[in-house]
DNA sequence: CCGGCAGGTTGATCGAAGTCAAAGATCGCC
DNA sequence: GGCGATCTTTGACTTCGATCAACCTGCCGG
């Protein structure tokens, strides 16, 4: 859990306190995938004034649940959402990608903690400037709305997960979902059908963060990758790597 | 499981099929607690007249998971959203009240199924002309946007009961998200602490209802309703009507 | 190169909630 | 007003996943 600001890349200018100015949002690694698409370039141009690039470590907390909530595109990292109960109970309740819109709040308030899991690099907006430009540009308004109701989907699929799935239907579910992020970066529609055999990839998390998110325990994690395994439907290269050898197995395995 | 249109009321005109055309929005029940509420008189005129009323029996289904969508206000009756599995599991994800939105919907199709658990009275918009209105009007653009947050709000928070609370906490925060529901009924928002000591309301749902939307069993919930009772947190009188007698000891009890 | 440690796996045991079964309540309907 | 269907409660037993405990494994720093 290393702290502190990050360095500097090339693409942007150095200002005070690890805060980069982007030089361009459009030579943005992210910006076809991400909310900055509904945009047209003299649009980008007036986002861009308003945007500063700011690095965070592994382990390191964004925001906070109930503190005042921040409008940032992830550049580039992993990031977890994740709510708290007052005994110390956490529930991950979405996993944050490249392009993806750091968004959990009500009212200006987040409602999710909001955590490094790599090292990350966000594009935070300036607050008056985004709120001007979603009310001047229906295209922006039509995005942010679309990126709510993508994400409500998305929390619902996995209320059925923690609701109704058994330990082995979980953990199917999230390597499938995770497979279908990883094919379909820029989407964040939930029934795809991408994952494919043979296909190989991280898992972005640790063993502790997949059992928040499942709603189970590290132990049953551990012991629902064997068995799936086992019965040939994945094959683990280390702690982190995973090949899906069977989709089809896979996928009957996960409901 | 009856089935069928519903018969007319005295404030509208009868039209065929049983549909009836709401003689005047400024008289509806809900319309102070609806998104209609961001409308200005000559704007909700326009509604007006792409609206239908329409009337569901307990049971029917309103709308199914992957058909096209509607868009729909609660004039009366209680609703649940549901999201089904392949083998018949099901998952309810919200409880809708009068005055809410039904609004489950990805590009136009419906992602969960809403049903009637009473009989319901729905107002439907024309979906040209609920857009139309949604691209001119900033007020309910920034209401129908509020709306989905909060339906994401509410979607997170049950994200962490359905993964990390027991059997007795998830019926203690049903208890309690209901009682606040009908004190507060114009308001989605979800930290609210608005169950009182001796407050009495209705359990709108049945026993395996409420264990769809708890992730557990009918037996289980009964079970815990006991022991909440025996605890001294409420007391049930028959099967559908509570009365909370030690708030502060449910929501103890609550997580 | 070795020691420490965080993260991960595996095994043994436990317990909360699920399942199965049967006996009450309720309610609509004839 | 009583009969049948549906919903709810209660009890006995089982099971899946949690807990507790020990042991790997890979990685970093000295």
């Amino acid at each position: 859990m290393r702290a502190g600001i990050g360095t500097a890349r090339s693409e942007c200018e150095m200002s005070t306190d690890g805060i980069m100015i982007p030089q361009a949002c459009t030579r943005c690694a992210v910006r076809s995938r991400a909310l900055c698409s509904a945009l047209s370039p003299s649009e980008l141009t007036a986002l861009n004034n308003a945007s500063r690039f700011r690095t965070f470590t592994e382990g390191q907390t964004i925001v906070t649940e109930g503190d005042p909530s921040i409008i940032a595109n992830i550049a580039s990292g992993i990031c977890i959402e994740k709510k708290a109960m007052a005994d110390g109970r956490e529930q991950i309740v979405s996993v944050l990608f490249p392009a993806d819109f750091i968004s959990g709040e009500l009212d200006g308030v987040s409602d999710t903690t909001v955590q490094a899991v790599s090292d990350v690099k966000l594009c935070y907006h300036d607050r008056a400037g985004f709120q001007r430009l979603l009310g001047e540009h229906a295209g922006l308004q039509r995005a942010y709305l679309a990126h709510a109701r993508h994400e409500l989907a998305n929390a619902r699929e996995w209320m059925l997960l923690l609701g109704q799935k058994t330990a082995e239907e979980r953990v199917a579910t999230f390597l499938l979902r995770l497979a279908t992020r990883y094919t379909d970066a820029g989407c964040r529609h939930y029934p795809l059908e991408t994952a494919v055999d043979g296909m190989v990839f991280e898992i972005p998390i640790t063993r502790a963060q997949i059992a928040s998110y499942t709603g189970l325990t590290i132990e049953t994690v551990s012991r629902k990758f064997r068995t799936l395994s086992d019965q040939g439907a994945i094959a683990l290269d280390g702690t982190r790597a995973v090949r899906i050898t069977n989709v089809a197995r896979l996928r009957l395995l996960s409901e």
